[in-house]
DNA sequence: GGGAGGGAGAACGTCCGATTTTTTGAGAGG
DNA sequence: CCTCTCAAAAAATCGGACGTTCTCCCTCCC
C-alpha cells in the first residue's frame, strides 16, 4: 500500500497488521470504554450481572471476567461482591497511573533522582498554578493538613501518618485547577508510600515548618518564592530519604 | 474522624480493615511484580505455563488467566500464542501509562486545554534538560524525525505520518535521558494520536520549519529560547486542533 | 543434499457448569 | 427497638473440555 515506485514487490509483509487478533475480551473493554465515553454509562451507573452481560454480547463469562478485571485494575470499574454487588463505574482516578508508576520506578528500578526531578517539576508548576487559581477553600484545606501532619507526627508514627504525608501534595494539586496534573501528582504517593515504609527513621521535624512557609507564598500569589520553596523541599526530602533508606534499598534507589 | 476526645468508644469498627480479601488473582499478581522488583525474573524471561503456575501457586487456572491478563493491560508482560508462546517479561515501556491517560482524557472528559498545559510543562523540562544533557546522536535522531516528518507530509497523509510527529515527542524526552519524564511524555503519544485521527484537516505546514529552530536551540544549549518555542509550539497545536475538530469533539475537548 | 510442504505438539484463548465466599437485607426473637 | 440469625444474590473461584495459533521437525520431492 505505502509502496509505491521503486521497488513492485520485496516488502510483502511489511507490517503483518494487528487486525488477526480481536481478543474476545478486548471487544468487551472496548465497548464499555466506548459507552462510557459517550456517555451512556455515567460515574455510579451498575452494569449488568457477569452472566447477563456474557450473554448479551455472545461471549464466554471468562471473557467477561478478564474484561472486567483488566478495567478495574485500570481504575475505571469497581467490582463489589455481595448481593448488592457488581462492576460500578468509577470516577476517574488515579489508580491505574498510580501502578504503572510504581511498575516504573520499583520493576524499571529508576534511580530516585529522576523520580525527585519530574516530581519538583510537576509540583512547582502545581504551586505556580496554585498561585494564580487558589481558592481560599483551598488553601484552608491544604492549612488542615499541615495541622493534622503536625498533630499525627508529634504522637506516634503511623500509617495515617504517611498518609496525611502525601495527601498534601494532592491537595496542592487540587488548588492548581488542572485534572491532568493533579492526576499525575496523585500517582505518585503510592510510591513515596512504598519508598517511606522502608525506611528506617521517619521523619523529619521541620516539614510541617516548610510546608507552611509554601503556603504562605501561595496565599501571597508569589509563585516564584513558592515553587524555589517547592523544590528545596522535595531536594531535602529526597535527601533525607537516601540517607535513611537500608543499604540494599539505597542501592536501588540511586540506580 | 476530626471527632477525637468526646466519645471514648462508640467507634469499635472505625475500619473493618482491608485484609479480609486479599483475592487469589491479587497474590499472583504480587507474585510476579515481587520476582520482578527482586531481579528474580528479568525482561524476555518466560514465565512457567499457565496450568502449571496455576498448580504451583495452589489457585485455579481462571485466577492465573486473570493475573496474566491484567499484569498484560499493566505493560508489564507479553503474552504469546503458539508453541513457543507463553508469558514474557517486557522491558519497561508506556503502555499502562498510556492507557490511564486515554482514560483520563476521553472518559474523564477532561479539556484539552489542562492536557495542553502539562504537556507544555513537561516537554519544556524535557528540552531544558536536553540543551543540559543532550547528546550529539541525540540530536542527530531528532533531526532525522523532522526529515522524515517533511518528507512523508509532502507525498500523502498517513498513518506513519502521525506516528512521526508524535515520535519527536518522545526523541526530545530520550533527549533528557530522564526515564520517568520520557515515559510521562510517551504516555501522552496515545491521546494525541487519538485526537489528531478525529481531525478534518492535518497538518499544519509549519511544523518541520518550528521543530528545527526547537532542535537548533538545543544545540545552541539555549534552554530559554528552546522552552519558549516549545510552549509555543504547543499552543499552536492545541489552536489548530480546536479550530479543525469536528463540533462534536470540540464541545468535548473544550470542556 | 537441500529446500518446501505438511503434520504433531505445546501453549494460549475461550467457554461452560459447579461450588465457595462475600455481602446485604429481611425476618425472628429478645 | 435492637440484635442476632438465616437466606438469597452476585461475584470469586475452580476444573475440565474444546478450539486456535503458532513453532518445530520430519518427510518428501527436486
Amino acid at each position: 500500500m505505502t509502496a509505491d515506485g521503486a521497488l513492485p514487490m520485496a516488502a510483502p509483509r511489511r507490517r503483518p497488521a494487528r487486525p488477526p487478533r480481536p481478543r474476545a475480551f478486548e471487544s468487551v473493554c472496548e465497548r464499555v470504554r466506548r459507552d462510557l465515553a459517550s456517555g451512556v454509562l455515567r460515574p455510579g451507573d451498575k452494569l449488568p450481572a457477569e452472566r447477563d452481560l456474557a450473554e448479551h454480547l455472545g461471549v464466554g463469562r471468562g471473557a467477561v471476567r478478564e474484561a472486567l478485571r483488566t478495567l478495574e485494575t485500570s481504575g475505571v470499574l469497581e467490582l463489589k461482591t455481595g448481593v448488592a454487588g457488581g462492576a460500578f463505574v468509577r470516577a476517574v482516578s488515579s489508580r491505574g497511573l498510580a501502578t504503572s508508576m510504581h511498575d516504573l520506578m520499583f520493576i524499571g528500578h529508576t534511580p530516585l533522582k529522576q523520580l525527585t526531578e519530574v516530581r519538583a517539576q510537576l509540583l512547582g508548576f502545581a504551586v505556580e498554578l496554585a498561585c494564580a487559581r487558589g481558592t481560599a477553600s483551598d488553601f484552608d484545606a491544604i492549612a488542615a493538613n499541615i495541622d493534622l501532619t503536625e498533630a499525627l507526627g508529634r504522637t506516634h508514627l503511623s500509617e495515617d501518618l504517611i498518609e496525611a504525608i502525601n495527601h498534601f501534595y494532592d491537595l496542592v494539586a487540587a488548588a492548581a485547577h488542572n485534572q491532568i496534573l493533579a492526576t499525575l501528582i496523585g500517582s505518585f504517593a503510592g510510591v513515596m508510600h512504598s519508598i517511606q515504609s522502608r525506611l528506617k527513621g521517619w521523619i523529619p521535624a521541620d516539614f510541617p515548618a516548610t510546608r507552611r512557609r509554601i503556603l504562605s507564598h501561595m496565599r501571597a500569589r508569589d509563585p516564584v518564592a513558592a515553587v524555589a520553596e517547592v523544590r528545596r523541599h522535595l531536594e531535602d526530602m529526597q535527601t533525607y530519604i537516601l540517607s535513611h533508606a537500608p543499604d540494599d534499598f539505597r542501592q536501588d534507589l540511586a540506580g
